[in-house]
RNA sequence: GCUGUGAUGGUGUAGGGGUUAGCACGGCAGAUUGUGGUUCUGCCAGCCCGAGUUCGAUUCUCGGUCACGGCCCCA
């Protein structure tokens, strides 16, 4: 027996449902937002992501060469691949801003777990061409928007911008630029400290670069504001006392901030957090994620800000740009779990087909003559399921019932004579009889939902 | 990268160095030759892979594979 490959995953109809009726739901909310789906390969160059994270990423790729020798890679995340399409399509030629949203399966290699695979799914969206507080209100909106509609509940979102540190520390007079010999900037390094507590390792780094100590004080107190839109009052005193420090980031935040609760539904927990970095030196400002505390130690479900990466395709005009990955898998995990938590059935709205199955059987008559009928029904919208294994009509109707029919239509010889059909509701147990032609039993079976 | 637990029909499980490997759900068939969801009967279908110990391994040991956890990391 051969297995499927480790962190991959099959999907059964039943899964299968859910999966097409969420991804349709976020897609139904993306264009109300304006995105517009696009589509980009399953494997790249692989310098398309060694550029934009450095070569250190490859052991966790699916790497491979073709048969020409050509360096390439399943893709492990889809925003290069997005900015790629946009300078190779020439869609720097169209109106901006580009609202763009995107779906796939994506491929990293490493210890696949439950809500961590090597084939995992991401629904994601990237608005480019115009950045800026309201730019990144329209994006967190939409992020907001999508998680609401899906009935998640009890999740969080951190909302923060890394220009906040990184503009107190440099208006303190870090240095963004890695020194000669060293593997990061003071800034990135001073962020680093923050994030992990280590007040003595910056207190350390400052006076290194010359930088009173004392202020190690004041940027932990600033690290540490958790809250609403409140914490900006207290955050916009500590930056104050501070030398040198532009408040321009700040402001920035509070007009984002500001915005999305005007354009999107309240979130369950929204808090400001300035420590959000996401670890990458390409987000230049507003940075946010979701969480879900149930899912444990993969409860990241959604993650994005501002970034700088069309730069690297020759486009720095339309730099930064803003977006976010929403984990289609993680998300979907916590649903079922709440689903099953709270005993309801439908994990994802609209999952269930509301147009039920109908069971057609023929029942000891030739099949051709009333295969046209079956033809009509469909053509006009039903979901009709031919019975294909000559079963008599108790084995039938059982058949019919365990595969979650509304409905069947037995056609058996006396039928045939009276030019009739017997329509049954499988949900009420009513049956009737119904004209031998598809207007006839499409009309009954309206009728009787 | 570190570490813990586990693997028995399609699913959920019981058991255990020699067993007809038990039970439930499921599937197929019949009771029931034109009407489902109940019931009864029969049947189908299983010890993850490899090596070792042993007269004998599904059971014990080691390795592999896969799964599920806890840290680290996460474009």
């Amino acid at each position: 027996m051969v297995q499927r490959p480790r962190g991959t995953r099959d999907f059964t109809p039943k899964v299968m449902a859910r999966r097409l009726a969420f991804e349709q739901l976020l897609e139904e909310r993306a264009r109300r937002h304006g995105f517009s789906r696009i589509q980009t390969p399953i494997f790249e160059s692989l310098d398309l992501f060694t550029a934009k994270s450095g070569p250190g990423i490859v052991s966790q790729l699916y790497a491979f060469e073709d048969k020409s020798e050509r360096p390439l890679t399943l893709r492990p995340e889809l925003t290069a691949p997005v900015m790629r399409m946009i300078a190779e399509e020439g869609m720097q030629m169209l109106q901006k801003p580009l609202r763009l949203s995107y779906y796939g399966q994506c491929y990293r290699y490493e210890e696949s777990k439950k809500g961590r695979y090597r084939e995992f799914f991401q629904y994601g969206v990237e608005l480019v061409g115009e950045s800026g507080p309201l730019a990144e209100a329209e994006v967190i909106a939409l992020a907001i928007d999508m998680l609401d509609a899906c009935g998640l509940e009890n999740w969080e979102i951190r909302i923060g911008h890394v220009g906040i540190l990184k503009g107190a520390l440099t208006g303190l007079g870090l240095s963004a630029d890695t020194p000669e010999g060293a593997n990061e900037p003071p800034v990135a390094s001073a962020m680093r400290f923050l994030d992990k507590g280590d007040d003595a390792g910056l207190a350390k780094l400052f006076t290194d670069n010359g930088i009173n100590p004392d202020n190690t004080a004041p940027l932990r107190a600033l690290a540490d504001l958790e809250g609403g839109i409140e914490t900006l009052g207290p955050a916009r005193e500590i930056l104050t006392s501070l030398e040198g420090v532009s408040l321009e980031a700040l402001d920035d935040l509070q007009t984002t901030l500001e915005a999305v609760a005007a354009l999107a539904p309240t979130p369950p927990s929204l808090a400001v957090d300035l420590t959000v970095a996401r670890g990458l030196d390409y987000y230049t400002g507003m940075v946010f994620e979701v969480k879900v505390p149930e899912l444990g130690g993969e409860g990241q479900v959604l993650g994005g800000g501002s970034y700088k990466l069309l730069h690297l395709f020759g486009l720095p005009d339309l730099d930064p740009s803003c977006g976010f990955g929403l984990g289609f898998d993680r998300v979907l995990l916590a649903l079922e779990a709440q689903a099953e938590a709270s005993g309801r059935s439908e994990v994802v709205p609209g999952e269930t087909d509301p147009k039920g199955l109908v069971a057609f059987i023929p029942f000891g008559i030739d099949v051709a003559g009333v295969l046209p009928i079956v033809a009509s029904l469909r053509a006009a919208g039903e979901r009709i399921e031919l019975e294909l294994r000559g079963r008599k009509i108790p084995k039938a109707m059982k058949w019919a019932n365990s595969i979650g029919c509304q409905f069947t239509v037995v056609i058996g010889p006396r039928d045939l004579e009276n030019g009739q059909a017997m329509v049954k509701s499988l949900v009420s147990g009513e049956q009737q009889a119904v004209g031998l032609n598809a207007d006839a039993l499409a009309a009954a079976i309206q009728a009787m939902r």
